[in-house]
DNA sequence: GTACACCCCGTACCTAAGTACGGAGTCAAG
DNA sequence: CTTGACTCCGTACTTAGGTACGGGGTGTAC
């Protein structure tokens, strides 16, 4: 079994030394024996790794893949724990879309009412927001 | 003109006093004269207060605030450059949308794929990931 | 036999947007 | 005249997720 040093474990991971040793530290990969001197990886620490960047690309912070890969190491987790976490990250997810929206259509309400001009922009609709009674939606 | 200390001024900005002397640091309002001890402000704190909340609520941060605030104050910039902040700040909008969309998906795909089930989670899609073919979408 | 790449460890630093703390001064009420 | 609420200032702390640094050890190639 092919075993790498922390150099090429990144490498192979795509993340950076130092982003290993963090994950280290957080608990989020097991720190093997360092009997050599140099710590040894096997392919499974590539596969956390890995998994760690696609639950973050999918939105979950680096506490909640702890508590993900807590309920994979517990024999006594089921699917339905893992169901409900996603779960939970869906509607997060669905309300952030929501907000967004909310804010594109504000930033669109602007960007129509302020008109192109060369002018000086005294009545430029953004900045009547410091006005008393700017309308500012 | 009524004249505010900094407490009313957050109270009516809806902020904390540590904020608005946050701001000031950050040359997002101007430091009053501290003649009689405490700062005197006047309602135009008040409006750039909530002009800087208004601003984050749209998505923009302080750094850009600043720099809508200087458009302001510089007589020579025209509506055309608010506009097109807006716009951009538009476009980041739309990735972000974007973005959560696809992981909505994915997160969806992962939920549907973990069978609802008491049992050990042996074969729980999210977890294949960690597996070396795990088909990880 | 030395240059170079790589590893060890601990600690400090980074951004963003605040929040908290400690010691001191001031103001109005009772 | 003391209590409580408020202000002043500077500095440190917070969360998240890293990134950088300094001083030292090791392993290999030329």
């Amino acid at each position: 079994m092919e075993q790498f040093t922390i150099g090429k474990l990144a490498r192979r991971a795509g993340v950076g030394v130092e982003t290993v040793r963090f994950y280290e530290r957080r608990g989020l990969i097991k720190k093997p024996s360092v009997k050599e001197g140099f710590r040894k990886y096997s392919e499974e620490a590539v596969r956390r790794i890995r998994f760690i960047k696609r639950a973050q690309d999918l939105g979950f912070t680096l506490k909640e893949i702890n508590g993900l890969m807590a309920l994979n190491a517990n024999p006594r987790s089921t699917c339905s724990d893992v169901r409900s976490q996603t779960e939970a990250k869906m509607k997060e997810v669905e309300e952030k879309i929501r907000d967004l929206k909310r804010i594109k259509k504000s930033l669109k309400h602007l960007f129509i009412a302020c008109e192109e001009s060369k002018e000086a922009m005294a009545h430029c609709e953004i900045l009547n927001c410091f006005e008393p009674d700017g309308k500012c939606k």
